[in-house]
DNA sequence: TTTATTCACGGAAACGATTGCGAAACAGAC
DNA sequence: GTCTGTTTCGCAATCGTTTCCGTGAATAAA
């Protein structure tokens, strides 16, 4: 700790601890020449205000908690690096917490939060997470909370999306205007909203193009990319007559990628492949990838905006507050683009 | 916050505030009946110390900070994984903070640090940093500090680092084995300790070799993906003899996929590369790439768990505590190999 | 029965900052 | 000279925990 604190500076200005905290904190009641005097003597000792002491008196942190399933993923990553910026930007710090897809972890993790260490939480929900209870209670303490790409319904606070309904609905049109007929569909979050609305898309962009579905191409994946290139893989040598690959989230379809490799389907001429992604380098794959991008950094951007207007203005956060984000279709060779 | 305190507590119990701490903290100085009661009823009423009053007192936040470059980057985002995934288990918080690569900015978050908000700091070296003072205050400050991969070797701490000259001299070894001569260097941290010693790697693998070095073929990426493809691309087109691409980071690497692509030199007919890098998909790469591969998870959980045992047994932490990991060459088809 | 000793707990002072309130000091107005 | 008002500052409470010390009662030792 930086070993000086009000008290000695008091005693050296010969002042009181109240003058010299007011002389820093600019108060009004503090003529401009001690003021001063305070202010130069503080910057030569390198004075910094113990955070827990004023964290304690003020019953605020300057912290918020974020909360996500990986960090080893461009997504999240680049929404941390949003967060982390605006956060700077306002005078707070970044507490950051991993669920590794864990239900279990989450509601830890989240009960830890609400005994006062963090002003707001900014959370993207778990994979396996189907249970609201626990955000619940973040209401009840009335702790401000947004949720980023993936949300909580069940909770009403803000939170940032992008237009997953749509984007499934142009990632299978897509593949269908490719002439894909028998899409496979993974996803790691079936119950979450935003798996939901993907699939919705997929249903809907099967539906309008009189293509049936066939529920055993829908792939729920797990966690470890070799078990879920294992699970895609065996599906691919049950039926042959698979002839496209929607994935819901990036690390499905690499784990498409390894599978069509495994089992000697070439993409695009066997099989096309589209996914959710923000690798920057998706066109550098062998072949490169066509993609869904979201904006994530302005996701986490906006998520983080929204937090601190609220926390700034000491006013609850609303639903109303809730954004989409578009996020945008990129052609590529894996399904038959230039490329 | 948890609305609940110990006061409240203590008054349900009719008990002294002092006896409930003890009770919660299991004194040797309470019954166990009451010991018993009194925990019965914190759980009840969802109890939680508050965080901030407790770091006051025990002058320990149970926190500790991260500074890292990026965090969009396979290897910083895994080594975070390693220190959270330690942090939990001993029960600390991550604070993380972003330099950006900028040094200004990793002095101001070092300072911000410096005043008892954290136990510890982890920290990777901004790739413009320097001056060592602001890591000299943080030792007479008696903060712990644990250096992973980007070290400062001036400051006299533990650091966690790979076998990097090793890997420059293998890296180059194995361009000049598959027939490289003019061998270009893309580095980010050039004065560095991590640059310097990729670098002598580098040189001395191409002096046993008896190639001679060609200043011209060392490039100083900067900021922004677009500029270092665009340096890259610039030599390729003054210098056609170049025939092999040594990055000493992932994003150089890439840079040169795209600078070769622009160029139209073929890898790896024309052009040979090998660089740093963490992708999980190096090998679906067009062509998958030849990388060093540095055990990016390890070296985070390493680096933890150092400085948490420095925490917990109070004791400092010394440079003798220091580890080399040992990164991997993996050949891929970018280089001549299979794939 | 008296004296130590242990046990179980309460009082109160910390930790370092913020802030409501009161009180000197001084000015101007009457 | 008194009164009111402003400026500038100090006192002390407060945030919620932890912990040093003290104390009454019970038990053991003499």
């Amino acid at each position: 700790m930086s070993s000086v604190n009000l008290k000695q500076l008091a005693q050296a200005l010969d002042l009181s601890v109240s003058t010299v905290s007011r002389a820093l904190n600019d108060s009004y009641e503090i003529s401009a020449a001690t003021k001063e005097k305070v202010q130069l003597l503080a910057t030569q000792l390198g004075y910094q205000p113990n955070p827990y002491a004023s964290s304690l008196r003020r019953q605020q942190s300057k912290t918020v908690g974020v909360i996500i399933p990986e960090v080893a993923n461009n997504f999240f990553s680049l929404a941390i690096n949003g967060i982390e910026e605006v956060a700077r930007q306002n005078g707070y710090h970044v507490l950051i917490y991993l669920t590794h897809e864990n239900f279990a972890q989450e509601q830890t993790i989240v009960q830890h939060l609400a005994n006062g260490r963090v002003d707001g939480i900014l959370i993207s929900v778990s994979g396996e997470t189907q249970d609201a209870a626990h955000f619940a209670k973040l209401r009840e303490l009335n702790l401000p909370t947004v949720f980023f790409d993936r949300v909580c319904e069940q909770t009403d606070t803000a939170s940032i999306t992008t237009d997953d309904y749509d984007s499934g609905y142009r990632a299978t049109h897509h593949l269908l205007e490719r002439g894909c007929r028998r899409i496979m569909h993974l996803t790691l979050a079936q119950h979450l909203s935003i798996g939901q609305k993907r699939m919705q898309g997929y249903l809907d962009a099967l539906r309008d193009a009189d293509v049936a579905f066939d529920p055993a191409l829908l792939v729920r994946g797990g966690h470890g990319s070799d078990h879920n290139t294992a699970l895609v893989q065996q599906l691919l040598e049950q039926d042959p007559s698979i002839d496209g690959i929607f994935a819901a989230v990036e690390s499905l379809a690499i784990a498409g990628y390894r599978a069509c490799q495994a089992t000697g389907r070439r993409i695009p001429a066997d099989i096309k492949i589209i996914g959710f992604s923000n690798l920057e380098m998706a066109d550098l794959l062998n072949p490169s990838l066509t993609t869904i991008r979201q904006p994530a950094y302005a996701i986490g951007r906006e998520a983080a905006t929204i937090l601190f207007q609220g926390l700034m203005k000491n006013r609850p956060i609303l639903t109303s507050q809730s954004q989409e984000l578009k996020s945008e279709l990129v052609v590529r060779a894996s399904t038959g683009g230039l490329g």
